[in-house]
DNA sequence: CCGTACCGATTAAAGATGTAATCTAATAAC
DNA sequence: GTTATTAGATTACATCTTTAATCGGTACGG
């Protein structure tokens, strides 16, 4: 339905701040990403940012002299496009070894597999 | 440790008919990604084969006429690494939203449930 | 007012990706 | 033997991605 638009790796970095935390300025992007990995540099993320409204992922309202941004897709929506596109690509689409190299590669808590198999007993 | 390159979306797609079928020839490569795929270019399928031998993701044999070519990296490293961007871009790497986003995202059948469940208790 | 600093927009350039035509050497068919 | 196929190698080129520098406007300090 919804046809996210193909959002790149960098880029998703950029959309999990605003998803954080919109409506943001700039710099407060640009602050919360350098936070997370200091070679960023200011001028490539407004750049991506650019790049983002282009592509509709993003939309902002002019405050004064700057911009705040907001997202125009759901995170949702973003999750089940790339969650799909990785099943597909890596695992053949087929879930169940998927959630298993994932189990077994990963090492889990005793409480996380708790919670784990609670929610496989209730799925929501 | 084993610092896989990076393999596309579309080489991927070679990857996985050399890992099923290795150590196999152009030919079966291309049939095979035809199969999948009817829109596969022949040209195109022998254009990724060269540079993912460019890349040492695979090696081949001369066999006469033709190559056999063979993977150099293993499935699972590419899996591995294909996971943990995945989840590190997706899910900021934590593994339980992730876990819990397929469970409740995609249908389970109760079979399939019930063999999670069993995976969770005894991992392996 | 005048320049400077800051904003977003535009432009740039290098690397990766997707797609395929063309080139060259070996082979198979006359 | 000469030609037509076939294989892989090389080249081409458009698009996307990553990374910034530069441009043009505006607000602010002096």
């Amino acid at each position: 339905m919804s046809k996210v638009p193909r959002i790149s790796e960098t880029e998703w970095e950029i959309m999990k701040v605003v998803w954080a935390q919109e409506p943001c300025a700039a710099g407060q992007i640009i602050a919360a990403l350098q936070q997370a990995d200091a070679s960023w540099h200011p001028r490539t993320a407004k750049a991506f940012l650019n790049r983002l409204v282009k592509k509709k992922v993003l939309g902002f309202r002019k405050e004064g002299r700057a911009y705040l941004y907001r997202a125009l897709v759901r995170q949702e929506e973003c999750v089940d496009a790339a969650s799909e596109s990785f099943l597909d690509r890596v695992f053949g689409g087929s879930l169940k070894p998927m959630l298993a190299h994932f189990v077994r590669r990963e090492k889990l808590s005793p409480e996380e597999i708790r919670e784990l198999r609670r929610l496989l007993k209730n799925p929501e």
